[in-house]
DNA sequence: GCTTATGATGTGCGTCTGCTTATCATTTGT
DNA sequence: ACAAATGATAAGCAGACGCACATCATAAGC
């Protein structure tokens, strides 16, 4: 049976996810990214996605909020909106080069810190945790 | 040597963080607690605080906006603030007997619905990763 | 064709939050 | 005794957020 008592796994994380965003705030300043729109470049290198909605969906934002953050991205270079042609209404987003190279910049650095944090623990388990925090990400639908 | 990518993990906390707030919001609203209120009453519980600038420190709160959640929860008859003899500046924060009957209640179900979300781990994974979160959140100050 | 549904966008509202400044009581250092 | 530091509290401000509502263009079903 597990350790009767444990902190709730909420505060644990909380904490880590402070730590987490405070490394990553002056490595955004330094590309500058928000982090909104950093989770924006992020989820459309990573994955295709059609739809604006499904993107703010996709990133647990609001959809009326994305809106500023595409635009400054887009003005910045770094996403491109054209209508899809099979469907007006849409407006298809895609990374472009520049962003790409930005994002992956900015996640070489950002993954840099996040090994820091993880400094001190056994690659096994850093591999568990990892492979965890995976593991339930991708599972809670993202 | 590790996978070559793996997403941020920040990205994957997030997600999983979501899902715990998502859970845990009825669970409070059940017990007439807010997030604030029951991170106050978690931390008198566990630790004694004396000031309420280290409370507030404690759980990552601002100082000046933890005074409406301290006044709820004396209210409620969760906490008292006794004003301390041995210095009159500071008021002496703890929880009462009632304060943690409802903490303990609604701790137990918080972790019954984490309990849920780590379902599908196999006990190495679960106890691995709880270890490990456990191990990062102590570290870095709480 | 006309109604309904969908996608993008804008606007406004109420809330939460962090930050700053100010006040008051009290303690501490000299 | 007096100046400086500390703790609690209040008030104000700006930014970010979620949510609801409204508009407009376009698609799709009947």
């Amino acid at each position: 049976m597990p350790e009767q008592r444990r902190p709730d796994l909420g505060e644990m994380l909380a904490g880590l996810m402070r730590a987490l965003m405070a490394m990553e705030q002056p490595v955004l300043d330094a590309h500058g990214l928000t982090m909104w729109g950093y989770a924006v470049l992020s989820t459309l290198d990573d994955r295709p996605v059609r739809t604006q909605a499904a993107l703010a969906q996709a990133i647990g934002a609001d959809k009326t909020r994305i809106i500023g953050t595409l635009e400054a991205l887009q003005e910045a270079g770094f996403i491109s909106r054209d209508p899809d042609p099979a469907d007006r209404r849409v407006r298809l987003l895609a990374i472009t080069e520049a962003g790409r190279r930005v994002r992956r910049a900015a996640q070489a650095r950002i993954q840099e810190g996040e090994e820091e944090l993880l400094a001190g623990l056994s690659a096994g388990e850093r591999a568990a945790f990892l492979g965890v925090a995976r593991k339930l990400w991708s599972r809670s639908g993202s």
